[in-house]
RNA sequence: GGUGACGUGGCCGAGUGGCUAGGCAAGGGUCUGCAAAACCCUCUACGACGGUUCGAAUCCGUCCGUCACCUCCA
């Protein structure tokens, strides 16, 4: 049935109301990584875009059925056989100096996946319905592409399968690459299996048996292509038909061009409905990568100082990914991202003054409680509208000046009220209060520290009694030497921790 | 060369025919032993040029610039 939750198409390239197959209930797989090393803030950009669907679609009373992959098969360069050494991703960075502490792929693939579970935790991402590996169903690919061959959709070389592309008469539609392109052709003649019918089909199969991950099927030992996991899986636990595909923009081609092309070729029905693409994000202005210098991943920023961080607020990062909307380009700053501890600390003062709901009642009487509900649900508008975040973020903001405002004088209603609309605020945008209890170290309380601040504080109220102002400020400077901020209210002296950046 | 997206104030970023989004930074103020935090005030922009219109940041056209993809990529 039709809603108002609207949603860009690339497929149709306009805003389109979403309508689920199933009334009120949403289906939809997102495309996740490929676990060879950590997964930095551009991946979990598309996550988070995802997350965000999951999310709205829940606050609007929607059922959600959210399958999210792990790639932990290496893929080669997809037609290229002439590399000698037949090295993968996941091979290189086992090769690799970090890749040192694992015996094989197997480690390496286990112990990132790992890892992105956990930084998927600190992040508030909410943990999908189903998270398929890719190892784990080989067989269901290895049945998809026999069944292409039998349809006459694939064909087998001595090098592997291929799927035939010119079977499929609507290639292109998603990415604008059209069968008709016949320029694209010239380009893509870089690099050509002799044996291939077009050089546009694409792997199915590989055939390999040095490959350090193999697998034994009808065309002997090798590896599947790297598309037809996604089809695979996702039709194994989301069924032929899906609403919703989501995934980086660079997946666009050929990724979800083959998705389709594989998936309608074997079941001749529309695969996705609606497809969904996160842009990439930039830092500094500039591409991401490791020989700039501004490659971040998650523990990167969140990680303590001591464990080779900067001690950011988590949500303070996820809020920094909700500020800019998923389908324009991003650039993600240090300036933003302070910005963004910022805001966090003025909420994390209103959780702690007024306490997180652990129960989902949701009450909003009195007047600020009417005044808050009316900034949740335009922050629920705002996230029905393509998911604008940056609207939703301002209601956040208004809100919440709104509540500090009065934030000492708040009358049992209006507490109830306050914490009424921070689960809900929470519930649409995940950067109120972690739900899940999968926290890192970074956010253990420091005990040492909390002494020495406690004490040095106690000494410094005593010289301010004594209108010893020379020795109070030397005992601030001495607390700001340990990374602590110091604040003077009526009730007493406030202290928190001072950022990393 | 092909395909697609984007261009808003010092900065980040919504809006999409008339009605100042919001935030950050900056400046001023209240408070404070001094600060910090908080609160109040100030800061009116839409890449360029044409066109449509009573009226355009918004619609149309042309151009310029930036970014992404074109078989590793979120």
């Amino acid at each position: 049935m039709e809603s108002d939750f609207k949603i860009y198409n690339t497929l149709s390239r306009e805003v389109e109301p979403i309508q689920t197959l199933k009334k009120g209930h949403l289906t939809f797989y997102s495309c996740g990584p490929t676990v060879y090393s950590y997964a930095h803030i551009g991946n979990f950009r598309s996550f988070v875009t995802a997350d965000l669907i999951l999310r709205t679609a829940r606050k609007m009373g929607w059922q959600v059925t959210y399958a999210t992959n792990i790639t932990d098969v290496g893929h080669l360069t997809e037609d290229d056989f002439s590399d000698p050494s037949g090295e993968d991703r996941m091979a290189k960075a086992l090769r690799s100096k970090e890749g040192e502490q694992f015996s094989n792929v197997w480690d390496l693939a286990r112990f990132y996946s790992g890892k992105l579970i956990e930084d998927w935790h600190i992040l508030n991402l909410v943990e999908p319905t189903i998270r398929p590996r890719a190892t784990e169903h080989i067989r269901e690919q290895i049945a998809a592409v026999q069944s292409l061959i039998d349809k006459g959709h694939a064909y087998e070389t001595s090098q592997g399968v291929y799927f035939s592309v010119t079977s499929f008469p609507s290639y292109g539609q998603l990415s604008g690459n059209t069968l008709e392109n016949e320029l694209e052709q010239t380009v893509r003649d870089v690099v050509v299996d002799s044996e291939k019918k077009d050089p546009r089909d694409f792997a199915l199969w590989k055939k390999d048996d040095k490959h350090l991950m193999q697998w034994y099927s009808p065309w002997g030992w090798g590896f599947p292509g790297w598309h037809i996991e996604c089809s695979a899986m996702a039709m194994a636990y989301l069924g032929d038909q899906i609403d919703l595909h989501a995934g980086g923009e660079d997946l666009i081609f050929p990724h979800h061009e083959c998705e389709i092309a594989q998936s309608e070729s074997l079941t001749g029905k529309p695969f996705a409905k609606y497809w969904v693409h996160t842009r990439f994000l930039q830092v500094e202005g500039e591409k991401m990568s490791k020989s700039l210098g501004n490659f971040f991943t998650v523990r990167d920023l969140v990680a303590p100082p001591g464990e080779g961080g900067k001690g950011i607020d988590p949500l303070a990062v996820r809020m920094t990914l909700l500020s800019g909307h998923y389908r324009k380009p991003f650039n993600f700053t240090i300036k933003t991202l302070k910005g963004n501890v910022k805001h966090r600390e003025r909420l994390a003062e209103i959780v702690t003054a007024v306490g997180y709901p652990s129960d989902d009642s949701r009450t909003y009487d009195g007047d600020l409680g009417s005044a808050l509900k009316s900034i949740f649900d335009r922050a629920l508008e705002a996230m029905k509208d393509d998911l604008n975040t940056p609207t939703a973020l301002a209601a956040l903001f208004g809100g919440t000046k709104m509540i500090q405002a009065k934030l000492a004088t708040l009358s049992q209603t209006e507490i109830t009220a306050t914490r009424s609309w921070l689960a809900d605020m929470n519930d649409l945008l995940g950067v109120v209060h972690v739900n899940n209890n999968v926290l890192a170290s970074n956010v253990k309380p420091d005990e040492d520290l909390n002494n020495a601040v406690e004490a040095l504080l106690i000494e410094r109220q005593q010289a301010r009694m004594d209108k010893n102002w020379g020795k109070a400020d030397e005992i601030r400077e001495a607390l700001t030497a340990l990374g602590v901020e110091v604040m003077d209210t009526a009730q007493g002296a406030k202290w928190k921790k001072i950022g990393g950046l």
